[in-house]
Parts: structure tokens; sequence; C-alpha cells
DNA sequence: TAAAATTACTTAAGCGTTTAAGTTGGAGAG
DNA sequence: CTCTCCAACTTAAACGCTTAAGTAATTTTA
């Protein structure tokens, strides 16, 4: 007697059907190079619901080399800690990614980054079918990944010399646009608030469309409007009470996340500026955030479902020699936060 | 000869090392009851880095039925939605999962709540060492769970009849301790702002609290101060401008989540009322944004780290037949937005 | 009407591990 | 000098699935 609660396999439901696992297999995974009598298929899924059998994907990738499963790769704050996730971007898009990958028969594995244990041996463990890096990552991540035959997605990231697909936006335009967007409401002392500048980030990128546009404007670029800290609201905060105790200071700043833009409303006003009347912000990303700071916050949106799901795409659909480089449309959005700037003579 | 870039496995380093694959599973697993002789696993250790070995890990999870693979479910705003993330306790929980799990060898499957496919289905099929159950769930999620032996640890769920561990905090007298704060610094007009009030839910167990507070200061229960809509804060503001315009207005708001709350400062403000001056709000969770309000948020702390950690320890280290219910601590934290009540005659 | 093609299957090898059970040679015991 | 014991291995089955190749019966084609 078989006391002990075995898994029910493609064997059990063989024999209950009176089929071989081969013909269950084929029935199961619902295979149209294969001819099956409608009967046939019938008495297997019938087994199948009276077993209670559920597949071993396990087994399934072993034998494919397959896995169904997605990696996605978030950045920490520093090594040996937690994932970033006060910055509402990453988690949006991380509920988008496994979204689209749960509608396309896939699961997500999240991973923070390991220093000790690069990406590359998990996905090669776990025969991931795919992994999307998010945002910018020591540089011996990318290097071991090149060696591999996976899928590699970079979403805003600018490693171009790398043999990965990309999703982004244009961030140089994008920055300049707002920019611009300041400079046409009269600005011209404009301050960057920024996370760390990174050489391959979109941080870095978009520092350049800011200097771009202040260039074609005539604008000189001023070093002590130029300020970059962490992707958070307490540097934002702390920047503001900066901000507004400088002597000359700036009437409007651009600032690469809402984050940091809801960081900054906050700093100025605890120092009593008014927003946008002392001093106007445009922030980047139109998380939730930017619908409700007090005022809305005017922002550049990027289609936070859409890079995700182009990613997953990427991933599932994309011929695995091609370098696709995806990139997605921005909007300026404008809500509260920014005024037009009265001529002071 | 041959061509194919073939996946290194335990065969290559066997004849590598010039022993048989069992050993080279007995060495790669350093099991301690096995007998090898020093020399022999440098040789294998020597062939692993010179071949680049990788282990299989379908291949393991097949034998062994196990995969170090930890699901963590998440509620969804909707059904077939993304998940829900605009709340920032979710994201730092998940965080604290991820980086706990990982310091243990295991990784994390992230999954929005599906449907059509229960999670049951999900753990059979990936051999999931363990589902941790974050918020409130449908019903015949639990249902189906039962019937595994597949350890599930339900966080902020109060569904003790299940036989699942859980980890929580004392969510009632918690809501007791805040609306009794209010109480104590005279407000007797105390509103109640929460999400979805379900019964197996910590919203229900947080309301009880409240009522509590109310009863045992002889306040009675006006119904007409009960708010209840969702986690978010499009609500909490919304709230806040409905609140301000009431006739009979409250003149506290005890909010179970942090992000209503700040959703709530928003709308009041926006009706220009001063908080804590006109109005005092407390908060549930110690988020970031508790601390990012303006006013600072006066709320409810707790440990989201140890939240997590607890979670996934109770799954790898817990004894799977005990009913184990861990219970963490709270705090208070006093910060800006409750004033004492000036007594009006 | 025999050959070819098609339908509806089955057989069995292989994916990369783990592990219970066996083997071998040498050390220590009697 | 044989016997036992132990260290240091090896052998081979098993985990549950996929799939190339085979088979047998039936139908179509020339």
């Amino acid at each position: 007697m078989d006391m002990v609660k075995r898994r029910i396999n493609m064997k059990d439901i063989a024999k209950e059907a009176n089929v071989s696992v081969a013909t269950v297999s084929y029935v199961i995974n619902k295979r149209k190079d294969q001819t099956i009598a409608e009967a046939t298929i019938k008495r297997v899924e019938d087994a199948v619901k009276k077993l209670g059998y559920v597949p071993n994907l396990a087994a399934k990738a072993l034998v494919e080399n397959k896995s169904y499963l997605i990696g996605v790769v978030i950045p920490q704050t520093e090594p040996g800690k937690q994932f970033m996730f006060n910055n509402p971007f990453y988690s949006e898009l991380l509920s988008s990614i496994e979204f689209v990958a749960r509608e396309r028969g896939y699961h997500v594995l999240i991973s923070g980054t390991d220093v000790d244990q690069s990406y590359l041996e998990i996905a090669k463990k776990r025969s991931l079918d795919g992994i999307i890096i998010v945002g910018i990552h020591p540089d011996n991540y990318y290097e071991n990944l090149t060696s591999t035959a996976i899928p590699v997605v970079l979403i805003d990231s600018y490693c171009n010399n790398l043999p990965f697909k990309t999703i982004s936006i244009r961030d140089r335009e994008s920055a300049k646009i707002a920019t611009q967007y300041l400079i046409n409401k009269g600005h011209k002392k404009i301050a960057f608030a920024s996370g760390v500048i990174t050489d391959n980030g979109v941080t870095y990128e978009r520092y350049l469309g800011y200097k771009d546009a202040l260039e074609e404007a005539g604008i000189s670029v001023n070093k002590d409007y130029i300020y970059s800290g962490t992707v958070s609201q307490e540097y934002g905060k702390e920047l503001g009470l900066e901000i507004a105790k400088k002597d000359d200071r700036p009437t409007a700043i651009f600032s690469t996340a809402d984050i940091i833009a809801f960081g900054l409303i906050n700093g100025l006003k605890k120092a009593n500026l008014r927003i946008p009347d002392d001093i106007s912000v445009i922030g980047f990303d139109d998380t939730w955030i930017a619908r409700d700071c007090d005022p809305l916050l005017t922002t550049i949106k990027q289609d936070v479902f859409k890079k995700g799901e182009k990613a997953v795409d990427l991933i599932l659909n994309g011929n695995n020699d091609e370098n696709e480089n995806i990139v997605l449309d921005i909007e300026l959005i404008e809500r509260e936060s920014v005024a037009e700037l009265k001529e002071v003579f």
C-alpha cells in the first residue's frame, strides 16, 4: 500500500486515461504538430481534473532548459542593503513587469544586486529566460552577462557598447524639453537636482539635456546650481532647505526624479518659500507622487507601464541576436509647480 | 566534434577531476555525512573553477522537490490589474523579504493575485518552499492552500481558523493606542479613515481598536465619522476635501495607513485647513511618507523590516506542523500632525 | 491494387541532479 | 594471518518531463 502522499505525475494521468505519457504531454501542451483524437484529449483532460494534476515545472525546465522565469534586477541604495523602493518609479515598473509577465505565462524573480553573486550565476542556475536590469549597476555586472546567451534588457541604462537590448526614453531630449519649458517661462537661473551622476546612467543624459537647453538659450551653466545626491525625498528636502538659504538663489529647479522634486518642495516650503511664486520646480517620471504634491507637480511623464511591457516583450519575442533599442515617447505634464517669471529690473 | 555550446554539468566536472558524479555532488553540497579526501575536494573545486560550472537548480529541484524559491503574493487593487504598489508599506515589505531571503540563499518569486490561477497551483508547479501572503485576499485563495503541505505565512491577515502561520502586530491594540493618544490630547470628535473593511483584515481590527478607545473614554461612535475607501493618496485627498466641508467637522482623524493620511493632509490643506491647528491627523505604518509630509506625520510605527524577516524565518525554520503566530511590537511616533485641543465653550 | 501518405498513437532516451546501496583497499583488532 | 571496520570512493536508480523516432492501422493516390 502506498501510504505516502505522492505527487501526481504524468504517469498517473497516462494510466488513468489509458494512454502513454507522451500523449499526455502532447495534450497538456496543446501541441499543434501532433494529431490526437478528440476522445483521447477528453480522456486525458478528465484524468487531469480527477486526479488534480499540476505539472512540475522543474522537470520541464530540466528538459527544455527554460524556466518561464524572468529575472528583474533592481538597484540597491548601498551594497548589502535592501533594494531601492522608496522611489515609486521602481515600484510601478516592477508592478507592470510582473503584470505583463503573468499575462504571458511567465513569473518574475526579483533580486537586489548582490555584490558577491553575479546575477549571471543566478540566471544560469535558474535557467532564467531573460533578465531585465533596471537602472544603473556596477560595471562588473554587465561584463559577465555578455558571455551568455540569456536575453538581457536594460531599462534606463546607456551602456551602448554592450550587446544588450535597451528600452529607454530620449532622456537627453526630455531633460532639454523640461529645461526649455522653464526658460520659456522666463527663468534663467535654473538649478539641476539629481541622484548620483554615473557615466552610463540616465542622470548624466538628463544633465546633458539640461546643459543643451541652457547653452542653446545663451545661458551659461552655473556649477553652483548643479546638485547631485541620492534619489530620495530626504535629499530633496535637505536640498530645498539649502537652496532657500542661498544668496543667489535659482528661480527654478529641474529635478531628475519626482521624488526628489517632492522633497524639494517640502524643504522649500519649510523655509517659507512659496511654490511656484517664489521658486518653480519641475520633476521627472510622473509617478503618483507628482499628482499629490502641493502644488501639483509639473513633470515629464514617461509611460511606466509601457516601459515594463516592452521590456517583457523584448525578452519573450525579440530576436536574441538583434540588438534592439526601443525608445518611448514622453510628455510634459503642466500642473502647478512652475510659474511664469515676472521680469525684475 | 562537439561544436554546440553545451552546458557544463557535473559529469564534465567528474571527468575533469577524475571522480564520479556522486563525489562531485558531495563536494559541491559540502555534505558533512560523506568522507572525502582533501585532495579530492581540491581537484573537484579546481575543475569547477576551470570549467566555470554552475549547478542546475531545475535538476536539483526535481529530485529534491524543493526550489529554494519563496513566493510572495501581493494584493491587487482590482482583479486583472497590477498589484498595489502605491502603498510604500508593500514596497518596503517586499524589499525586506527579498533581502532576507537572498541572505539565506533563497530567491523571491513575486506575483499579484490572479483570479484564474490560484497561487497554490503556482506553488505546486514551481515546488515553492513557502508562500508569504501579504494582506487580505479573496476567500477562495486560502481554501486551496489548506490542502497542501507548503508552508504558508500570512502577513496582516486575521484568518485564525486556518492552519497557517501568521505574523502581525496587535492591530486592535495599536489602533486603540493611536485613538487614545488623540483622546488624551483632548479630542472627542475623532474620525476613522481606512481602506475597505474586510472581515479578516487588519482594517477591521484597527476599527475595533478605534471603537474600544472611544467607548472606554465614554465617547459614542459617530457613524458619520467612519470613512472607508481605498488605501491610496487619492482617496485620502478626496476625503480631506469632503471632511473640510462638513458642518460638524471632526477635530482629529485616525487613518489606518500613512498614505491615506498623506492624502488627507493634502486635501485638508487644499481646503485651507491648517494641520494640526484646525484638525489633527494620525497615521499608521511609519513608511517614509510619514517623514515627508508637511507637517511631519505622527503615526504608529511598525517594524517593516522585521515583519519581512520573521516571515522568511517562519518559512525556512519554522516547524511546519506548528501553527506559529508571531506578534511584533509597535511604537507611537510623535511628530507634528497632532495638536492639543483647546477647549471651546 | 499496391504504394504512399496520413492519423493516432507508443517507445525510450535524455535533461542534470541526489542518494541509497554497494565496492575497494588498507588499518587495527584478535 | 584472518576478520572486522572504516575511509573514500563508485554505481545506478530515481525525480517528472519532452521529443525524436518508430509502429500500426486506416485512408488516399496513381
